[in-house]
DNA sequence: TAGATTGTTAATCGATTAACAATC
DNA sequence: TAGATTGTTAATCGATTAACAATC
């Protein structure tokens, strides 16, 4: 099978589609059209379809798109019928809040392992799993089948953590670090840059009442 | 004095710039050129000046960019020069993270409220700033020119809450809860959507396996 | 002055939207 | 069958890259 190659504008919106039509599937909604889609969602009805496309046609003329299957589905091209086993690096209270979080395990990420340099921390639980030095994470990924790494660790440090992820087997990083990996191809980071955000935020508010005082 | 209207791509990649002009900066470097910064930041030298060209030429032809002059240009177009207030609704262990956060204070974000509905959080402390019951969160906001809201609650009551937060008079709300919020024109959002940041790092990860399966 | 590098215009590329034929 | 709505092609729009004249 070929496998076309699809623009990550498109896979960012999978998530949202994804949401969309859980919460949909959940008030007992059949089916749905992509006009109707389009108005709760506040995007053309266009690129709903154009989106769904790239998948093949999930749809039927005349009917709409079926929402269970089309939740699935996407589901499907999201890998989220696959169980993938994390760990998390960092036991501060980001790390925390990431392992502490039930929803990821419902979508097949499975919280197995937390690591920290803090001796402080060494062996407090978090929803059951243990903070282990970071010595045993070498022995731990490799042992475990771990799949992502998260990086809930000050920038300093960052880069060689996730290098040593890498060395280790990991395929992807989802890195809170404040700074910019350098890993192999092959190897997926996604990165939450949370101070990134919050700059936008304030240049819009600038923005916005720079707008407000001209227009006066 | 006009403003012409930027597009959120340009303002998405601003805070990458104001980072690596920040660690120059530190490191002592005096001038760039587009080119270097471009190698430096793996983006084309003509996106760079194209970027900086959309405030106005910052640089000079056959010197470059002088990198301290350029880092706090780009701040002030960040609006990093200004003092903002932000709350935190939500105390759990991702409103504890970010309130703990020190290098917000630096780019000018001063905590200065907490609120949660939990009875047995009001009164704990995060960075000196005590716990509030929601009841307080207007008067809070009313009396103390609070600009930005934090949302880390669940996304049952993160729409509520956020339209209280708009008719007390919040300008913009940085929300990390599950869920589209519809606000009036004229308040900024910015969403931090953390399960749909992770299925994008499992998509690329499957992906990633199919295309290797495939090339075997 | 010559060399370097910006600022800016033009060309290209990709993503979004519109339109409509296919088909349920 | 007629009406509805998709799948898909074509048109438009916007963003990125290339090229080069301006100028330090």
């Amino acid at each position: 099978m070929e496998i076309k190659e699809i623009s990550q504008a498109v896979i960012g919106r999978l998530p949202r589609y994804y949401r969309y039509l859980g919460d949909l599937k959940d008030e007992g909604v059949e089916r749905i059209s992509s006009q109707e889609l389009s108005e709760l969602m506040k995007v053309t009805a266009s690129q709903i379809r154009q989106d769904f496309n790239n998948f093949g046609g999930f749809g039927q003329q005349g009917y709409g798109y079926n929402v269970e299957y089309l939740y699935k589905e996407i589901g499907k091209i999201l890998g989220l019928d696959q169980t993938h086993h994390f760990i998390i690096i960092g036991a501060g209270n980001l790390g925390q809040a990431l392992g502490g979080y039930l929803n990821f395990e419902r979508r097949g990420f499975i919280f197995s392992g937390m690591f920290d340099q803090n001796p402080a921390l060494i062996g407090k639980e978090v929803r059951g799993v243990k903070v282990q030095p970071m010595e045993e994470m070498e022995a731990f990924v490799k042992n475990n089948a771990v799949d992502i790494a998260v990086l809930t660790i000050p920038k300093t440090g960052a880069v060689d953590v996730a290098e040593k992820l890498v060395s280790y087997g990991i395929k992807a990083i989802w890195n809170f670090a404040h700074v910019d990996l350098n890993v192999p191809e092959g190897i997926q980071v996604e990165n939450v840059h949370l101070s990134d955000s919050l700059m936008k935020l304030s240049y819009n508010i600038n923005r916005y009442d720079q707008l407000v005082a001209e227009n006066q």
